[in-house]
DNA sequence: CGCGAGCTTGACGTTGTTCAACTAGAGTGG
DNA sequence: CCACTCTAGTTGAACAACGTCAAGCTCGCG
């Protein structure tokens, strides 16, 4: 279920890194050609395992990066938001993707052949740096998914994705996109254990639920939560 | 304990891509100024936290890279020989390293200033596709790790690590340099069930034991029981 | 109105960690 | 040459943490 659209990055909504360096060579503007594909709830933006054909950047709404795990267990690496690339981390060399992006909600996305990303990354200096920033952040913040899943209990891994959802939110208070089990998935903890979680820190007042809408009350025991695993 | 000698490219004993990649060019030649530190084992190669100032390359030798979590508890991500970069994931713009490299035995290594190394990637197209291929099965090993962790139980973690460390030695019988613990930071087993599970593995005539020398005697129930994890 | 997806709760069992005690071997100094 | 100590390895028992199973609930939507 998609609406594709052939645009002009100068009349774009959402304007990116890419037409940020781009802008000033004409030459390099007009071998864009990029698309602006709308994908709805649900959808698969792209899938672990296909060859990658485009970088793809989110122009609006929401979608989840994850890996596909065993026995139909996946684990929520990233919610991604508008200015995120999805396709950063399979840019280098690596024909395939090794993670699959969800939309959670109707997402629009914007696709530029990766034949035109290799090549403004072969010869334009500043945008390989934008991008190998990017992509030092992403490793990063792999590296501590590590940590964190394999050392924290799951009070502390469910307090960490708490403080996620909101920084991501850049609101204490934020609208759960995710279902009870999606928000397992971003913290490696079982559906029913996410419930039991959320009732206890409800309970113990460290966060309001409200249906989807959770509001975070006491951020410094949260921390607290998190630090101490 | 180190021993630092500035070494010529050409005299290498182990010479590197960025050899292969600069030696037609005599002013770069002239410019690299490597260095070989020999360090000792358990001697610190880089620390986590501490700031990136040389490209690492591993000449001799064996080394742990690692992360440092929660309580000293640490993942063992790879063992290094030679040809691996160290720096590798942190060449990237991240100024500081995430993780650590300890030496398991005596290591030589050949240190490059970073600010030459930037400059080749930032001049170099072919470095920069090296470095970019490298990187990218990097990560794709770390996300496989992560499931791995994450998903499997112990069996399945102790068995992957077990086929690791053969192909890691071109050779189904190894001699194990780290020790149980080491081991156990490698799959994020405890010590104490790494000893059951090699007692258990050498029970079921999956593996032999002989102290530090290790023997896999059926690899392909190995391969069955890190699939079923 | 009925169905199904998402959510909730309690009981139960498994898995793997932790603790404590013990052994073997290597290195040290009197 | 023998006590010593220190590290690495080993073993058993107890326990805690989580996942799983089963059952029931709720609410939105066709």
């Amino acid at each position: 279920m998609k609406i594709n659209k052939e645009i002009n990055c100068t009349e774009c909504e959402n304007q990116c890194d890419i037409f940020d360096i781009i802008k000033t060579q004409n030459d390099l503007l007009n071998k864009v050609k990029p698309i602006h594909v709308t994908f709805k709830k649900n959808d698969i933006i792209c899938k672990q395992g296909n060859t990658v054909t485009h970088g793809i950047y989110i122009v609006s709404g929401t979608a989840k990066l994850y890996i596909e795990g065993l026995n139909n267990r996946n684990i929520i690496l990233y919610i991604l938001k508008p200015h995120n690339y999805v396709g950063l981390l399979s840019f280098f060399e690596t024909p395939r993707y090794f993670y699959s992006v969800v939309a959670l909600e109707q997402c629009k996305v914007c696709m530029v052949d990766v034949q035109f990303i290799k090549q403004l990354y072969r010869d334009n200096h500043l945008f390989l740096c934008r991008l190998n920033e990017a992509f030092g952040k992403s490793v990063a913040s792999i590296m501590q998914k590590i940590i964190t899943l394999n050392q924290k209990n799951i009070r502390g891994r469910f307090a960490d994705s708490l403080l996620y959802l909101s920084q991501l939110n850049k609101n204490l208070s934020f609208n759960l996109i995710l279902t009870r089990k999606e928000l397992g998935e971003l913290c490696a903890i079982s559906e029913e254990n996410i419930v039991r979680l959320l009732a206890e820190f409800k309970n113990e007042k460290i966060i309001d639920v409200q249906k989807k809408q959770i509001t975070i009350l006491d951020e410094t025991l949260l921390r607290k939560i998190s630090e101490v695993g």
